[in-house]
DNA sequence: AAGGCAGCCTGTAAGC
DNA sequence: TGCTTACAGGCTGCCT
C-alpha cells in the first residue's frame, strides 16, 4: 500500500520518463477513475514537471493543467513503450505522441484520476496537512496541532489532514522507534516523546525513500521493480520486535496496528 | 465539532 | 475438495 516514501519514489521516476512529452489521450476502461473536472481536451497538453503532495501524484500540465493520480492501496502507473493487451485490472491509460503510455493497474480500483485547471489546485488540497518532511513540520507545530486531540496517537498520524503522507506501515514503524504506546490519546504523550516523533518521522520518510519505499504484496515502480525497506521494519506484520518481545496487534480505526507492549509504554 | 466506523473492492489465506 | 469467512486498507461520507 503505497505510503509518502512509494508515491516519491514512483514521482521521481515518472518525472524522468515523462516530463517533456505531450499527452494525446487518457482512456478509462473501468467507470469512475477518471474524474475530469475540466474540458476534456485539458489534458492534451506537455508535462513539465511531476511532483507529490501528501499521497497524490502531480503531473503539471503546460496548460496551466494538473493531472492528479491517487493510487489508494493497489494502484500502479507502469510505463510501456509499445502498444499491448490490456493487463486485467487495468483501469486507464494515459497516452502520449510519441507512442508511449502510462497504464494505470489497480486491482481494487480505488485510485483515481483527475484532471482540473490550476485555479482549482488550492480547494483540491485545502483540508489536507503538512507535508512532514518540510520545515514546517516541526515541535512547534505538532504541540499546537495535537492540543486538543482525544483520540489514539496512532489515529491522529494517520489523519491526512493533520500531516500528509503518512500510512498504516510507517506509523506502526514509527511508534516503535519512539517507544509511544499506539493507543495514548494524542494530547498525553508527553513534550520529550513529541519531539522524538518528529525526529523519528522524517528519519524513516527519509530511510525509506532512500529504499524506493516499502513492498508489500502489492506495490510496484514504475518499472514494476520493488522497494526494499521491507527489510527494514521492525514490527509491521513481525512477530517479535527486535528485542524479542512478542508482538501487541490491536485495531485501532478500523487498522491493524502492531505493537510491543514492553518497549512502547 | 470531533470522533468512530461502514462502505467501496477483489485477491489471498485460513477455517470448516 | 470446495465453500465460506476474514483480512488487507486510504479515503469519503454519514451518524452520533
Amino acid at each position: 500500500m503505497p505510503e509518502l516514501p512509494e508515491v516519491q519514489t514512483v514521482v521521481s521516476e515518472l518525472a524522468v520518463l515523462i516530463v517533456g512529452k505531450e499527452i494525446t489521450e487518457i482512456e478509462e476502461y473501468y467507470p469512475n477513475t477518471l474524474r475530469i473536472r475540466c474540458e476534456t481536451e485539458a489534458y492534451c497538453s506537455l508535462v513539465t514537471e511531476v511532483s507529490r503532495r501528501g499521497k497524490y501524484i502531480l503531473i503539471h500540465l503546460a496548460n496551466n493543467h494538473y493531472i492528479i493520480v491517487h493510487l489508494r492501496m493497489t494502484g500502479k502507473l507502469i510505463y510501456a513503450e509499445t502498444e499491448g493487451d490490456l493487463l486485467k485490472h487495468e483501469r486507464a491509460r494515459i497516452y502520449f505522441t510519441d507512442g508511449t503510455y502510462l497504464r494505470f493497474d489497480d486491482v481494487r480500483t480505488f485510485g483515481t484520476i483527475d484532471c482540473l485547471p490550476e485555479a482549482d489546485l488550492a480547494q483540491y488540497f485545502f483540508k489536507l496537512g503538512v507535508e512532514p518532511l518540510s520545515e514546517d513540520f516541526n515541535y512547534k507545530y505538532i504541540k499546537e496541532n495535537i492540543a486538543k486531540i482525544t483520540s489514539p496517537i496512532k489515529s491522529y498520524l494517520l489523519d491526512q489532514n493533520r500531516i500528509a503522507g503518512l500510512g498504516n506501515i510507517y506509523v506502526c514503524e514509527v511508534l516503535y522507534r519512539t517507544g509511544i504506546h499506539p493507543l495514548t490519546k494524542a494530547n498525553e504523550v508527553k513534550p520529550k516523546q513529541l519531539k522524538l516523533l518528529v525526529t523519528e518521522i522524517k528519519a524513516v520518510l527519509a530511510e525509506a525513500i532512500e529504499c524506493n519505499g516499502t513492498t508489500i504484496s502489492d506495490y510496484r515502480r514504475v518499472d514494476d521493480k520493488t522497494g526494499s525497506f521491507q527489510n527494514f521494519l521492525q514490527v509491521y506484520g513481525k512477530d517479535y520486535c527486535p528485542e524479542g518481545h512478542e508482538l501487541g496487534k490491536v485495531k485501532i480505526g478500523g487498522r491493524s496496528t502492531y505493537f510491543c507492549p514492553i518497549c512502547q509504554k
